[in-house]
This record gives C-alpha cells, sequence and structure tokens, in this order.
DNA sequence: CTTAGTGCAAATCATTTGCAATAAG
DNA sequence: CTTATTGCAAATGATTTGCACTAAG
C-alpha cells in the first residue's frame, strides 16, 4: 500500500476516495483480476468507468501491470500489483479448466514445467512472445510509438 | 494447402467456397492475420460473420492456430496457419512500434534473445505464461473443460 | 435429399469518449 | 481557486447469435 502511493503521488496522481478504495481493494487479490472483480471487491460504490480510468493511470504509475491471458478465450484484460523491484517481471500458470492462477517463480524457461509438474498441473503448455523495436523502427527515433502512447 | 484440405476434411468439414477461398487467403499470409486482414487478402467475398464462423471451425480441425498479442493494446486475435507438425509450435517477436511479426526459431529461452539482438531487434521483453490442468482440475477427470469447449 | 454453412440484422461485451458536475491539492 | 477526476449517457469495435435461405456431399 505505502509503495503504491508513493508511486501515484510520484505520477503527479491525485488520491481520490475510490483511488485509494481500488487501490485497497487490488491490494487484497492473491492472483490477477479483472475490472469487474475489483469492482465487487472495493467497498466505494463507484461508476465501472472510472475503473478504467483509475486502471489505466495505475498502469502508467506502475502500481499495477496488466497481464493477458486471451488464450482462455476470456478476452478481458486482468491486472496485479507491481512488484516492488519493477524489473523483476514473473510469470503465472493458468489452469486450462478452472482457469486458476498460480504464479511462477523466476522467468527461465529451464526447470520451470518441473516447477509446475511439481504443484501438480498437468499437460503443461506455454505460451512465450517476445516484444522489442524492430531493426527498422530501432533506426527511427523520431516515430511516435503506437503501442507505448496507447 | 494440400495438409489443411485433408484436416479440414479429417474434421467432417464441407469445402465451400468461402472456406477454400480463406485458406487460400490464410496461406498467403508470412505473419499472424487478423479477420479482417484475412477478409481483405481473400478475392471471394463473404461476410465478416462467415469469417469469424470458419476460423472458428479452422481452429478445431487444427487447420489454423491463434496468436494473441494482447500486449499491443490492440485487442483483436491473430491467426496463423498451424505447423505440418502439430507439436512443433514456435513464438514471435512484435515490434512494439510498427507491430511487425516475425518468427522466432526454437521455444528454449536460452540464448533466444541473442537470435533477436542478431536480428538488430531492441529492448527486448518478452511475455511467458504456462498453461496445464491445475491439481484440482486433474482430479476431477468427469468436470468440463471450459475452456476447450469454448 | 439433409444437414452444414451462409448472409443479414440485431444483440453482446468489454472498453472508450464527451461533457457537465465535483473534489483534491 | 484550478485542474484533475467523476459519473452518466452514448459511442465503439470486436465478436456472437437468431433465423430463414442456400449449397455441399
Amino acid at each position: 500500500m505505502k509503495l503504491s502511493i508513493e508511486r501515484l503521488r510520484a505520477s503527479g496522481l491525485k488520491l481520490t476516495r475510490q483511488r485509494l478504495a481500488l487501490l485497497h481493494a487490488a491490494i487484497g487479490f492473491s492472483s490477477p483480476f479483472t475490472t469487474d472483480e475489483l469492482r465487487a471487491a472495493s467497498l466505494a460504490e463507484m461508476d465501472l468507468v472510472t475503473i478504467y480510468r483509475c486502471l489505466a493511470k495505475f498502469v502508467e504509475a506502475e502500481v499495477l501491470v496488466t497481464c493477458d491471458f486471451g488464450q482462455l478465450g476470456d478476452r478481458t484484460v486482468r491486472y496485479e500489483i507491481a512488484p516492488e523491484d519493477l524489473s523483476h517481471h514473473h510469470h503465472h500458470v493458468i489452469c486450462t479448466s478452472c482457469h486458476r492462477v498460480d504464479p511462477v517463480r523466476s522467468c527461465v524457461l529451464e526447470g520451470q514445467d518441473e516447477d509446475l509438474r511439481r504443484l501438480g498441473y498437468k499437460g503443461i503448455t506455454h505460451k512465450l512472445e517476445f516484444f522489442g523495436l524492430c531493426p527498422a523502427c530501432a533506426k527511427k527515433p523520431t516515430r511516435r510509438r503506437k503501442a507505448l502512447s496507447a
């Protein structure tokens, strides 16, 4: 909570009643949540639109990070509290049946499924995608970064 | 094309004019495409709805596989022709600026970004998620697989 | 023939936007 | 005060569904 608030302040965002409530609710989750889940968990009554807008700000402020489990057929974005050390991202195991989500320790592929197998997961598959500036874009530093400004 | 048609037949799907056109167009792409891009590339005129329905069937028939680049902010699903050897999945590098997509050889993390760096990509990050049956679901073989039937 | 597949219109669903009212710093 | 933030209504955009019509096998 402390850290999240600092980060919000650092980004020059106002600490409104609804933001504090959302933050509080977000911290309560142990796995990625959707906008609706967050709304349900939040004590303060507020419009869904407000949640969408706050979450967007929270991501900018690096208070939250988005998780994308599109593969589940479920087309909604999920979020989770950003780690204290921002460079320390982690991954998840998502049950293809009940959609339960568990965190996965490091981010090295080697030996990972071993961990999962030990956890009791069966039929493990994974999804890995890389992102970066392609050679062409890397050469045009002036070009607007569509994805980043969105 | 041959293989795709065999797979469609094997799934008991009818070979309609629009399906053949879509298949033909799909094979023309060298990187993942969206429903709209496929429609534009297809010679045969047809309803978008038909495309959605066909693509769903194609994925069931393992003629196509879906790619999910949600991280780009772009919330649309992408597809690509399924590999001959279905167990041989690969990954992609997506430019965070122009959204260009390049395939990435194997699926072992070790040394991958080295390949990408060699390709000229900068600021490489990646997204890795695991999927599988969680211990609880693995024990209930009777339970319907929501995600799979969707 | 017979049933799967198609087109069109209308429905959903998550998310976004415009704008006037409201509150944080 | 001054500007960011809210809430409400209405707009989007991708994808889906209902239903009568058409065409594969």
